[in-house]
DNA sequence: AACTATTTATAAGA
DNA sequence: TTCTTATAAATAGTT
């Protein structure tokens, strides 16, 4: 348009360049309205000047850039979300770490009311207690079946009576019962985590 | 330009409508890339067309979306890609604090192969296991409804589709599905108790 | 910033 | 979609 030029190159003359910048810069910025308006499309457009200063078009129905970005990052389905997802997985490796300091002394926590985690974290927390709640169940299982075979076997043994291993016996016996949900043993230990 | 129409306001014949967009959005990329190439500025546009559909350019200078939506944010102090990294960081942060209590507070017994542990203490430690795991599991359940809910109100409402939702939706939904129990979460999170 | 000669974009029609 | 063409719009060069 215009007098002369076709030819698309960079306008050497600063002036020039200058000019013609502002010119196209409405031009743009009037035709990406009008896209918009006109054919009901979303459309964000950043534009820096060559000299680092910045102009940008936001469609009527688009709220935010960023939520605009996060709408390109959601439908090129690179970039972003493989990234949170990469975030993710070592957030969880991390929490594993941390919970591996748990080996040594078997802990529990603390949790404010005023603390707020995330579903991811919160998951992984659950899932770390319940492997825990297993060994030590599985580990206790054991041991009373230990004791009650080796106090079976001193049973069946001659000095059985003599020892008073019968009631033992009837203690490792009660202890297997009620290991679902006995309150008394479990107030020493109670887990406050703020939760209810 | 062309015959006729001049007012800009939506178009509501479909048909019109689509052709309207190719033209014009052909129109508007070509002028974006001489606007960039003619006066050296850097400029990206990212396009959805109403059917949802990604159209986008960038400024032959610019490396990528990532790139230039950082340079976005440090001209307008505003956050957009970084708000993410920041919320990740800020949650290990908060699991970092959370194992950090675990050290300190409610603290379990070291099961080494060596030691030995009486059958009721290590019923209570399970009580404890399973108290905890119970409270972290309803707290998970009852963030994730939360989240799902809210992510339903807001594709109930009016431009929900529009700004990838249903993703989250799916996302969320999938983090409910993994709940139960996914080995390789297992894995990195295993309490290693000694007891093998 | 304005002006205008021209080029360019595009609405409507095919 | 794609092309054609009459016209409206954008803008290069100029003031």
């Amino acid at each position: 348009m215009g007098r002369g030029r076709s030819e698309i190159k960079r306008i050497d003359n600063p002036t020039q360049r200058q000019s013609t910048f502002y010119k196209r810069r409405d031009g743009l910025f009037k035709k990406a309205r009008e896209l918009a308006v006109l054919c009901d499309a979303d459309l964000l457009l950043l534009l820096f000047s060559a000299s680092g200063k910045l102009y940008h078009y936001l469609a009527p129905t688009v709220p935010s850039v960023k939520d605009f970005v996060e709408r390109y990052e959601a439908a090129t389905h690179t970039k972003v979300w493989s990234d949170i997802r990469q975030e993710r997985r070592a957030e969880l490796e991390k929490v594993g770490k941390m919970c591996d300091i748990l080996e040594k002394e078997l802990r529990f926590m603390t949790v404010d009311d005023g603390e707020q985690y995330t579903v991811p974290s919160l998951a992984a927390l659950e899932h770390s207690l319940e492997a825990a709640m297993h060994k030590v169940r599985s580990e206790k299982d054991r041991k009373i079946g230990g004791e009650m075979s080796y106090l079976e076997n001193m049973i069946r043994g001659k000095q059985a009576e003599r020892y008073g291993l019968c009631d033992k016996l009837a203690q490792a016996q009660s202890l297997k019962d009620v290991e679902g949900g006995s309150t008394s043993l479990n107030n020493g230990l109670d887990l406050k985590l703020g939760f209810n």
